[in-house]
RNA sequence: GGGACGGUAGCUCAGCCGGUCAGAGCAGGGGACUCAUAAUCCCUGGGUCGUGGGUUCGAGUCCCACCCGUCCUACCA
């Protein structure tokens, strides 16, 4: 058994969560449940980043103080929760989170302790909304290439971090492998922007500029910690550092495995800035870093204007949590963006889900129930008949095993169907019905049909028990009706439902 | 400008270190069955594996150039 935790990244919560957002949390909520299930002990965590500039100039436009802004914003991301039937041990809020500023201050300590910070005049284009700052030829026709507004021209006095320190040292923690960075293409992405050489950068803004929001520099009144300094911190700062030693160090120093789950547009502050922070700290660096890809919606990037930014928690109220984890784990390209579209759920849902495995776990449960009275037979020891069904569920567990320490969930979702393809042909071969008929009409001995009908049910049963970390719910399901391993099934009733769009879409 | 990753059947994609690698699923066509959520099973694919070269006995699978897409990175007029 061994110590596993795994972080999203924290969103900043001006406007609402997209399928996006879904995306990263469904994916960390099946490590974290999928190590649960092996018997790791696990820590999952997630939370939102309030201190960011953007936050506080969308409280004034609503003339609202910041602090109900943010908690109010904060709420829908927080909902996601039981939405998305997510499973995180915790929840950190940075603003009012009273485990963080205290962190953060400790953190920063360490860092000045080190002798990694200095003063300097810094004058740059500043994007609000990404929280950083452009060179001229980043910008796209004078605009930000993210947000798409006009960056503002800055110039002042912030405390910088000495990045340049630890070029060497981050260049070898990731080539070595000991900083793990998936997907490879993701690590040497990574590796080459180190080795082009590391600027140091700013690590705090004038108080002035922040309108007072955020954490003020320690010693410094007239400076608040930058945003990405103060965000990235939460993923120690919840586990404790600062205000819980012990256990800071059982949640995160003595863990086996400290995973970050993020998206493309933010390696940087994950795989250079951060671990580079850590080290200056003395604090043990996360162990993996696993990147993904970002969605699209109806074929364009997601953003408020295009008005495609899917809800997920309308998406999974329409179409239940499961068809939504269902496609984001089974349809989503490991490389390059994917596009999220209805209709893509639906087949998905429809395809796999409802015909599929649930067809199968219905079939069998009526047959049990309308031949053996819901008794479910004894496996038969010997069953040449089922060789090859009996081949692809033994070798699921391994080949999903494989896939997950690859963070490749589409193709452990498709080890699942294959066991369900696998057991539908085994139904049509081994025609239980003709089997039943020839005990009933021709008072043939009851062997054969126990023997595929105690087949179907291990199977269904091997089903539920893998779908576990992907959806929970119907997992659950598909156990229960089963029967949970005893000696008898529960009346059918379809898992899945099969899902119609509106004519209208 | 440099680099990365994609470009494989109508659609979404598998194809590791070169030799059943020309595939799967969906869609389409035909058939079977009835236990089941009009579900399932079987059969059915005339695709220049982005383009052009090269290496090799043999290349989606390696090399070079180029085109398209996406993404990193870069203060050259």
């Amino acid at each position: 058994m061994s110590r596993y935790v795994v972080m999203t990244a924290i969103p900043y919560v001006n406007g609402r969560p997209h399928v996006g957002h879904a995306l990263e949390l469904i994916e960390t909520d099946v490590l974290a449940r999928y190590r649960r299930q092996r018997g790791d002990e696990v820590r999952a965590q997630t939370g939102t980043d309030d201190n960011a500039l953007k936050n506080v100039q969308s409280a004034e436009a609503e003339g609202v103080p910041v602090e109900s802004y943010v908690e109010r914003v904060a709420q829908n991301f927080l909902s996601l929760g039981q939405a998305l039937d997510l499973s995180f041990d915790d929840f950190i809020k940075t603003s009012s989170d009273p485990r963080h500023r205290p962190g953060v201050e400790k953190l920063w300590a360490a860092c000045a302790a080190r002798g990694d910070f200095y003063r300097k005049t810094y004058t740059g284009l500043y994007c609000t909304g990404c929280e950083q700052f452009y060179a001229e030829s980043e910008l796209v026709e004078g605009r930000c290439p993210e947000h798409g507004t006009v960056p503002d021209l800055v110039e002042e006095d912030n405390w910088f971090f000495r990045l340049s320190r630890y070029q060497d040292r981050l260049a070898e923690e990731i080539s070595s492998g000991r900083l793990r960075v998936e997907p490879a293409s993701r690590r040497r992405e990574v590796l080459s922007f180190i080795e082009s050489g590391l600027e140091d950068f700013s690590v705090s803004r004038s108080m002035k500029r922040a309108r007072g929001w955020g954490i003020p520099v320690p010693g410094d009144p007239e400076q608040v910690i930058y945003v990405w300094y103060d965000a990235l911190a939460n993923y120690i700062t919840a586990p404790g550092y600062g205000t819980d030693e012990a256990r800071f160090a059982h949640w995160w120093t003595e863990a086996d495995e400290r995973v970050h789950v993020i998206g493309k547009g933010i390696i940087r502050f994950h795989a250079v800035y951060w671990p580079a922070m850590l080290m200056s700290a003395g604090v043990t660096l996360p162990s993996q870093i696993f990147v993904h890809e970002y969605l699209t919606a109806d074929g364009a990037k997601i953003s408020k204007s295009a008005g495609n930014a899917k809800d997920p928690g309308e998406l999974a109220e329409r179409f239940g949590a499961d068809a939504l984890r269902w496609w984001t784990l089974r349809d989503v390209a490991r490389a390059g963006d994917t596009d999220y579209t209805d209709e893509r759920l639906v087949t998905r849902n429809n395809e796999d889900l409802a015909n599929n495995i649930g067809n199968l776990v219905n079939r069998t449960v009526s047959m049990v129930n309308r031949y053996r009275d819901g008794a479910v037979p004894a496996l038969a020891a010997d069953n040449p008949g089922a060789a090859e069904l009996r081949r692809v569920r033994a070798g699921a567990e391994a080949q999903i095993a494989e896939a997950m320490d690859a963070y490749d969930f589409r193709r452990a979702a498709e080890v699942i169907v294959r066991v369900g393809d696998e057991g539908n042909r085994y139904v049509e071969a081994a025609t239980p019905w003709v089997l039943a008929k020839a005990e009933r009409k021709e008072d043939a001995p009851p062997a054969a049909l126990d023997a595929v009908l105690a087949e179907l049910v291990a199977t269904c049963r091997e089903l539920g028990r893998l779908l576990v970390p992907f959806l929970p719910g119907s997992a659950a399901k598909i156990l229960r009706q089963c029967g949970d391993g005893g000696g008898r099934v529960a009346e059918p009733e379809p898992v899945f439902r099969r899902l119609e769009l509106d004519p209208a879409e």
